[in-house]
DNA sequence: TGCCAGCTTCCATCATGCGGAAAAAGAAAT
DNA sequence: ATTTCTTTTTCCGCATGATGGAAGCTGGCA
């Protein structure tokens, strides 16, 4: 037995996750090796229990041998979103219905965000945002406050990685100066986006971090004419207590 | 131990991942009886696995105790994503090339296609498909290429689901003429998408199937003006080679 | 309040997973 | 072609860790 206590639970499962959170880390394929000295485990178990994993579609095994992320991780992905989107679904309502404009709620997927959940303001004239659409980190709302909830080496790694292409005017493409935004963010407790991805969209966004999740945000967005000052200066509390309320929903 | 040998591999791991796709099926949310009851598993082994899945944020708790999906595997099925694509590039890039029009790669995500891979056609008007778009299942090609895939049962029970709403004159919006098409898709071995989703852009569609593996469908889509029957008729065989590369890139 | 169904905890049992060691398969160097 | 080294895979006896029956608990319902 260890001198130190784990985290309870059955071990080979935990193990085997262990196993797929080193293959996700490693993103393009890990050999069994590598594996093992990630998680400190002898080559015989991580062996026998990729071999499970490999079995059932959880991971694949490359032509050099080496192990990568399965597809039968897609549909679980997939599901796990949709399940997300439905239980935000009132909390973004009585968001959307109390300031007026359209509130959404987007995981990290990958190095972009992923929207999964959506309440369309009151107006006929409102942003309009698919779920499931995914779009940059850099240039929006919801992705700079995911950054900022990232630690800042993660975020300037991701940064670095991405192609900072300028939308318009005031898309923010020099990476100390994202770096600055997203110390403001971070004492500030929530992002603006003022048009950086499409012209005449302001947008209000705070990310909500609930223990043992994946990194998500929630934000206000409608046309720059009706997000008045006094709109993000009411929108501040009401997100801070829609990410609460989401909190509680969730976990 | 059961009187039939099972499938080798580490028992508790089998069994987690049986109980996470017992819950990905379940959908809304499942209880750790109905778990125990769909996998034949006495309740305090149920328990104990649903314990650690739901620790490591693989599986929810919601306030009914019920559990479903965790938002763990969110960022895990987009990795999963990613490799997929890359692993498909070179397959679609010849395909890209020898036809001149754009090859996608697509999988079942949900209830809808998302588009995994994408190789640029070698026109400078050609159709352009974002990786990581999700489209509806009824009226592109590669959807009904993926529901031709599904068993009928699947596939109708889906489409019922779905608001089947016309984005040209050419989209089918009736259920049974629907099941019809997939019948004949079934019988020929590919879709034909005749402008359904958009005008003016026509595509052919192979469901590709490769055991153990999420349903997948590769298409070769451009403006109607080229994609003459003498091209569809080349793209047929094409995308036959072309889908056992797949799978064999992909094993 | 009392009943009941479903969830959770307990714990003795032993099947199951464990991991050291050695064989096998590749990769790299000679 | 042969050797040497690395990495993966198989083997197997041991004991750890998972198992599941039974008992206790909780929360919903009448």
């Amino acid at each position: 037995m260890p001198v130190e206590q784990r985290a309870a639970g059955v071990q080979s499962v935990q193990r085997a996750l262990d196993i797929l959170e080193v293959a996700e880390a490693a993103g393009g394929g890990c050999s069994i090796s590598a594996m093992a000295a990630a998680t400190g485990l002898p080559l015989p178990t991580i062996h026998r229990l990729v071999q499970t994993l490999t079995a059932r579609g959880y991971l694949r095994q490359l032509p050099d041998r080496r192990y990568c992320l399965g597809s039968r991780l897609v549909p679980l992905g997939a599901g796990a979103n949709a399940l997300l989107g439905e239980r935000a679904a009132p909390v973004l309502r009585e968001l959307a219905d109390g300031l007026g404009e359209s509130a959404n709620l987007a995981v990290l997927a990958g190095e972009r965000a992923e929207y999964v959940a959506q309440a369309p303001g009151v107006y006929s004239m409102r942003t309009f945002t698919e779920v499931g659409r995914r779009v940059p980190l850099y240039c929006t709302g919801v992705g700079k406050a995911l950054l900022s909830a990232l630690g800042d080496d993660e975020a300037r790694a991701i940064l670095r990685r991405s192609t900072l292409s300028t939308h318009t005017a005031t898309t923010i493409v020099e990476l100390d100066a994202l770096l600055d935004e997203l110390a403001a963010i971070r004492a500030r407790g929530y992002a603006f986006d003022e048009g950086e991805m499409e012209v005449g969209v302001r947008c209000v966004a705070m990310p909500v971090s609930v223990p043992g999740m994946a990194p998500m945000a929630l934000s206000v967005s409608g046309p720059a004419v009706r997000m008045s000052d006094d709109l993000t200066g009411r929108a501040a509390p009401a997100l801070v207590r829609a990410c609460a309320a989401l909190a509680t929903a969730l976990t």
